[in-house]
DNA sequence: AAAAAGTCTTAAAAAACTCTTAAAATTTTT
DNA sequence: AAAAATTTTAAGAGTTTTTTAAGACTTTTT
């Protein structure tokens, strides 16, 4: 079930849309104006329909206030067609747009759309508990602090956050970490699951993170 | 001046968008067939607007043929509300979707910002902090002082820029950047980096730009 | 409870990789 | 065809990562 912050100031609209998301299985939340919908945010919030409720607010800060704190799509309903003000909204990080009058089924498609992109893009990343991998960048956190890994560190980490609860042998740590896992040398590993260790401790010391298996491997508990 | 190729099997409908793009100084082409419309990309083509008249042809197909040739902004224009079948699309290359009946000005706004877009992204300026590249004069600056990158220095530069963050591995400099990657030296790259990084040290002391990732590539940070 | 086997941590050695510089080879321009 | 510029190769110095090794510690087995 995926929450939608409605943002819009006219009661009957906002009603009317939190009414049809409700219908379609979203959980709406409505808000009246920019300062209600950021105290909103503290709730799990999906994705997020904002009225640009022109000249009235800006919307331009208005978005970066509501990404600023998570990256959640925001698709803007708007009732002019003011092309350049759409271009400069998606600069902004707008995901999509919409124009009043639009159909219901319309809404519903580019809401649909918008969260299977964003999930797309989240399942890009690798997390658990605390910690994030990112790939592309490669880059792997720990409370939002970079744990600076190196190659092999970085890949035996992945190993054991693909998969989670699950031991990963030792042997698998040869053949998937190690290109020639012949020459492999359990002390080797050891002492790489030591380091990695400390580098969580040193970001996280409340958490444990990596199990020992006795005589076969380790996991993530 | 731009054009639009209008795909549509029914020749009113075509027709009738045709004509609406007329009157809005595009340069309208019509076909009624998948075939008629990779023949008339013979054209200079900015922009496809693509009806699926499904389930007679393959979407899928036709936009990666489309694409193929040269990367022009797809528009669906689609009867159907499938938004599945609009994910697939939008991972295939179609920039944007309008559904079936839609109003007119929706229709030209949603090609106007497909344009400024696409657009964007082609236009000759790629910045990444006080750095500037300009395609058109194949020109460097950093801090406004001209660079004087070589080629291929600019072409590293260049990736580097385009993927923000991001880490570029060995591997896509020696595809990207050289049309044969087997013969790659890493120790080429590694000697072009450092002149790179010098002449960047040269404009602007105080900053660092490309940062090594070791065992893998380099990034900006 | 003692012995054996396995694991953890630390420091040092070894290996792998990167950087810079200069010279050689290639390509482009004049 | 010569000159200039670019690209590649090569080598030594420098850096980081990975492995090795040793002693302390823990769990399992006898």
């Amino acid at each position: 079930m995926k929450t939608i912050l409605v943002i819009e100031d006219d009661i009957n609209i906002n009603q009317m849309i939190s009414d049809l998301l409700k219908l379609n299985d979203y959980i709406p939340l409505s808000a009246l104006s920019p300062d209600e919908a950021l105290k909103k945010l503290n709730n799990k919030v999906d994705l997020i329909l904002l009225d640009l409720m022109l000249p009235k607010i800006n919307g331009k800060e208005l978005i970066r206030d509501l990404k600023q704190y998570r990256d959640i799509p925001v698709i803007i309903v708007s009732a002019i067609s003011d092309v350049d003000m759409k271009v400069t909204l998606f600069e902004l990080g707008a995901d999509d747009y919409i124009t009043k009058p639009f159909h219901n089924q319309e809404l519903l498609s580019r809401i649909k759309l918008a969260l299977k992109h964003h999930q797309k893009e989240e399942s890009e990343l690798t997390t658990y508990k605390d910690i994030v991998l990112n790939d592309k960048e490669f880059q792997a956190k720990c409370q939002q602090q970079d744990l600076k890994l190196s190659k092999i560190e970085y890949d035996i980490l992945k190993l054991l956050i693909t998969h989670p609860h699950q031991v990963v042998t030792k042997t698998m740590f040869f053949e998937q970490v190690w290109d020639d896992y012949q020459s492999a040398d359990e002390n080797t590993l050891n002492v790489h699951i030591s380091k990695i260790r400390s580098k969580l401790k040193k970001c996280n010391p409340d958490e444990e993170y990596i199990e020992t298996i006795w005589k076969i491997g380790y996991k993530l508990k």
